[in-house]
DNA sequence: GCGTTCACG
DNA sequence: GACGTACGTGAACGCT
């Protein structure tokens, strides 16, 4: 093998440079954590890993190294003892991933750089010209911007966690001019990440502009006395010499000899039992498999044209074959798989439909897989688009020649039972969406799993949830993506119309990385202490909220329709009256860039600020201020509240009306908060105005079926008495066992008043500092919501912290936990992911701070309503009553009942979700039936 | 596709 | 000394 180096020298056409370092940091922040079975944390060791076998994969190089600093002592800290200085030292558990990575170079068989008294970056500018030189293409992979002063028309940078590559443009679009300036540019705005100094007062704009007139720093510097601001052309002349110093600083050294010769870099083939017994040791099952690793993921460079297979379609990573993936037409071969599904007792499972939306979806097909790389697809509906010049006279899909599916009522039969077996377990992605469409032709599916979920529960906000995006993470494999298989935009076909061949691989891949997803991720539920969350929360709630939805909610079509041509006719008339207070002169009233001018410019009203793109703010808070000095923004506020109304719920509700059920079906998202709480969208049912006169209208289309009415209950106060209750505050816990009005109380023990002191006031501002503590409390939010001083808000916390004193430590540990693992959990085990709590940035921490704070609260309140919803049916079907669920609104249930059963489902409902916790305050619920939602709650 | 605004808990 | 903030969502709209 050592023979392949000598012969690929002669062949230096692309050269790859990892800025390794760089990796190592952005790997350790962007992964949740993860540790060896041995505590040895390994987060960054993996995202490095499956960066480095993805670049693998996909480069054509020949030549490729990764480059590490070697120490922080480096010439740059000779010529500037503060360079870099500032730096923290790396987190605890980064440590000792540094070796690992190294390690995980060598494994790989990569050359791996560095030098004493270099930087990466000063080795990655040497090779990169010495590649250059010899007429290569060179390909940095980093983001690091300080390397972008090497791009050039042989040089392209790739950031491969955006999947972007930097060219000249992208430089200019950062620096403001190309990447031969970036030096002169950098040296006159420093760089406070790594402390070089630049010129005070200098930022990037005004920088790029200077180099810009005047050529180079060297120009600059030697005419900075014509420059006409005096300020600017003081401190230029002033901090010559820290300018040259920072260029300096910035400037890389490419004059250093190599350590190793360009040639050493040339692409070696891999030997498996050295990557595998690297993986092994970390862990990495999961890569070993993909990697099937009796086989190497790239053949050796030797036999390999390198730039030839540049236009083909990138080849299967190895373990990934399509070769086993079959087409089912017949009932024989379909009752094979369905023998091979009993077998295996696990299938991957996936369905195909030609729409998204999971009420109006036909099925099309089905796909199964038994084992990984053994999977098939059985289409239901196949409508081939009929061959070109064709005519197409009728409804009636033209007759196809090819093959054709079993008929569905014959494929459904045999699917039905193995669908419904108890010993096969179903794995799905987003598993409900399946359920939904074969609910809709009255085939169940039990049991199930769902891979999105687990990720979810797993891996958090961390990143994504879909398929395509955990396939590339955790097996390395790109999946066919569904843009390849029936296009986009207006040429977009639907599933039915795609040939058969295509769908069977596209569907049955689907099928198949499914069940490796969930080899993989399910045994981390144990392993991460999250089977408890995953099995009694998340997992039974899914055939929950599958009969939430397609229950749907029955909406007044005729009265929204009334309410929105009401509110057309008063739009219609405050926008004369506005328009007229602008002096007749016409603007529209929903852009907020010509409402901003209007105001701050033609009427030159006072008080305007800028949001950070340097628009006029126009939001509510802004023309509330205004409203005293002119008519106009009152009015604009009414004009707001109306057209927010009309555009969003009563046109958009009518128009998203089944017109088979005559009721609205929205979709409950279970994988998309950072809390664990439940989202609601197409329509979001879970944002329904109530907090106006006007608003609560809407409420009131939202009625019961004849003879049936609506049940509201909610629990109350259920997030302070989770803060109560999680920071064992001894004060607001025994108001809650005793039932007072909890805002009063706090009231009268923060400002120390006799409870029948307490006024409206004294209590609307203990109120907003019970909240303020859910939203992890700050001076700022707390005076903006009272609308008082700063100093003022400073005191009531401090006096709230001194009234309940577990409040101040409950807070510390939140945090301290946050740092420590990156996450925190809820009372039930739930982790709520914290990124950004080691942020440098003082605001970005503080503000992963408060999220940290808010999570356990936030989070345990969507555990305990889950509980309650995964609880309740049963109960119902128990106690003999025909309520079914229909909407969960974060602390509130809404259910539909027979009017007879009205009292008798309030008490079951009350009772479980008041058992659904015990906390060590009790649970309250209140609850009421209406023949209108608005009535009931 | 992003920013702003605003509806909810 | 300035920064930029209350926590969590989704939808409509303007603007590019």
């Amino acid at each position: 093998m050592s023979a392949v180096s000598e012969s690929a020298t002669a062949s230096l056409r692309h050269l790859v440079l990892i800025d390794g370092s760089g990796f190592i940091f952005r790997a350790f922040h962007g992964l949740p954590p993860m540790s060896r079975s041995d505590g040895t944390p390994v987060n960054a060791v993996y995202g490095f890993t499956t960066m480095l076998l993805k670049l693998l994969n996909d480069s054509q190089a020949d030549h490729i190294a990764v480059i590490f600093d070697s120490s922080r002592k480096t010439f740059r800290t000779d010529l500037y003892p503060e360079y870099k200085a500032h730096r923290p030292p790396p987190p605890e558990e980064l440590v000792p991933q540094f070796p690992l990575v190294r390690e995980a170079v060598r494994a790989f068989d990569v050359a791996c750089i560095e030098m004493e008294g270099f930087e990466a970056d000063d080795l990655i500018a040497a090779y990169a010209r010495a590649a250059t030189l010899q007429g290569a293409k060179v390909t940095i992979v980093s983001s690091d911007k300080d390397l972008m002063q090497l791009v050039g028309a042989q040089v392209s940078m790739f950031d491969p966690m955006k999947n972007r590559t930097i060219g000249p443009d992208e430089v200019f679009e950062k620096f403001g001019v190309g990447p031969d300036r970036v030096v002169d540019v950098q040296a006159l705005c420093g760089d406070a990440a790594d402390n070089v100094p630049g010129v005070p007062g200098i930022g990037i704009k005004t920088a790029a502009q200077l180099i810009g007139e005047y050529g180079d720093l060297e120009t600059l510097l030697a005419r900075a006395g014509e420059i006409k601001q005096p300020k600017r052309r003081q401190t230029l002349l002033d901090n010559a010499a820290m300018a040259r110093l920072s260029r300096d600083l910035v400037k890389l050294r490419d004059d250093m000899d190599l350590p190793e010769p360009v040639s050493a870099l040339a692409v070696r083939a891999l030997v498996p039992e050295r990557l595998a017994a690297f993986l092994a040791e970390q862990g990495f099952r999961s890569l070993i498999n993909r990697l099937d690793l009796k086989a190497p993921p790239r053949p050796p460079v030797a036999s390999t044209p390198v730039v030839a297979t540049a236009t083909e379609a990138a080849p299967a990573p190895a373990g990934f074959s399509r070769d086993q993936y079959d087409l089912v037409l017949d009932l024989d071969t379909l009752d094979r798989w369905i023998a091979a599904a009993i077998e295996a007792g696990i299938i991957g499972f996936d369905t195909e439909t030609d729409s998204l939306d999971s009420m109006r979806a036909r099925l099309v097909g089905v796909s199964l897989a038994v084992a990984p790389g053994r999977a098939c697809y059985i289409p239901v509906i196949h409508n081939p688009p009929a061959a070109q010049g064709s005519l197409d006279f009728g409804d009636a899909p033209a007759e196809s020649a090819g093959p054709k599916p079993i008929p569905a009522d014959q494929s459904l039969a045999r699917l039905a039972p193995l669908l419904a077996d108890p010993s096969v377990l179903k794995v799905g992605h987003n598993i409900k969406y399946d359920m939904q469409v074969l609910a809709s032709l009255g085939v169940p599916v039990t049991p199930i799993d769902d891979t999105m979920l687990l990720s979810y529960v797993l891996d958090g906000a961390s990143h994504g949830h879909g398929l395509d995006e955990l396939a590339q993470l955790h097996l390395g494999h790109t999946n066919i993506s569904f843009a390849e298989v029936c296009g986009t935009g207006k040429s977009q076909i639907t599933f039915d119309r795609v040939p058969l061949e295509k769908a069977r691989d596209y569907a049955a891949e689907d099928a198949d990385v499914t069940l490796r997803l969930h080899q993989f991720l399910k045994p981390r539920l144990l392993a991460e202490k999250m089977v408890e969350v995953y099995e009694t929360l998340e997992r039974p709630l899914i055939p929950v909220i599958v009969a939430m939805e397609r229950a749907g909610l029955k909406v007044d079509r005729a009265f929204l329709q009334a309410l929105s041509e009401d509110f057309g006719r008063r739009l219609a008339d405050l926008e004369a009256e506005v328009i007229a207070l602008n002096g007749g002169e016409a603007f529209n009233l929903a852009s907020p860039q010509q409402l901003g001018k209007v105001l701050f410019e033609t009427l030159n009203l006072p008080g305007g600020k800028k949001t950070k793109t340097g628009q006029w703010a126009t939001g509510a808070d802004i023309l509330e201020d205004l409203a005293p000095l002119h008519p106009l923004p009152a009015r604009l506020l009414d004009w707001r509240q109306l057209a927010k109304l009309k555009s969003t719920y009563t046109d958009a509700l009518v128009a998203q009306i089944n017109p088979a059920t005559g009721r609205v079906h929205t979709s409950f998202s279970l994988a998309a908060t950072t809390t664990g709480r439940l989202s609601s969208s197409d329509p979001n049912l879970q944002n329904i105005p109530i907090r106006t006169e006007e608003g609560r209208k809407i409420r009131r289309a939202f009625i019961a079926e004849p003879g049936f009415c609506l049940i509201s209950a909610d629990y109350s106060q259920i997030e302070l008495r989770l803060v109560a209750h999680v920071a064992g505050i001894e004060g607001l816990r025994t108001a809650f066992a005793e039932g007072r009005d909890i805002h009063a109380i706090t009231a009268s023990q923060v400002f120390g008043v006799p409870l029948e002191a307490v006024d409206s006031s004294l209590r609307r501002r203990a109120k907003a500092i019970n909240f303020g503590i859910i939203y992890g409390i700050s001076p700022f939010g707390l005076a903006a919501q009272l609308s008082i001083p700063q100093s003022e808000a400073k005191a009531y916390i401090e006096a709230y912290f001194g009234r309940y004193p577990e409040i101040r430590a409950f807070m510390e540990q939140t945090k301290e936990e946050a740092r420590t693992h990156g996450f925190v959990r809820t009372p039930f085990g739930r982790k709520v992911f914290t990124p950004g709590i080691k942020d440098k940035n003082g605001a970005a921490r503080a503000f992963a701070e408060r999220a940290a704070i808010n999570g356990p609260i936030q989070g345990g309140a969507a555990d305990i309503i889950k509980r309650a919803m995964v609880r309740l049916p049963a109960a119902l079907v128990e106690a003999g009553l025909a309520a079914r669920l229909l909407l969960q609104v974060h602390d509130e249930l809404v259910l539909e009942a027979p009017e007879a059963e009205a009292e008798a489902t309030i008490a079951v409902v009350r009772r479980v979700m008041e058992g659904a916790a015990c906390l060590s305050v009790p649970l309250l619920v209140e609850a009421a039936a209406a023949a209108s939602w608005d009535e009931a709650h």
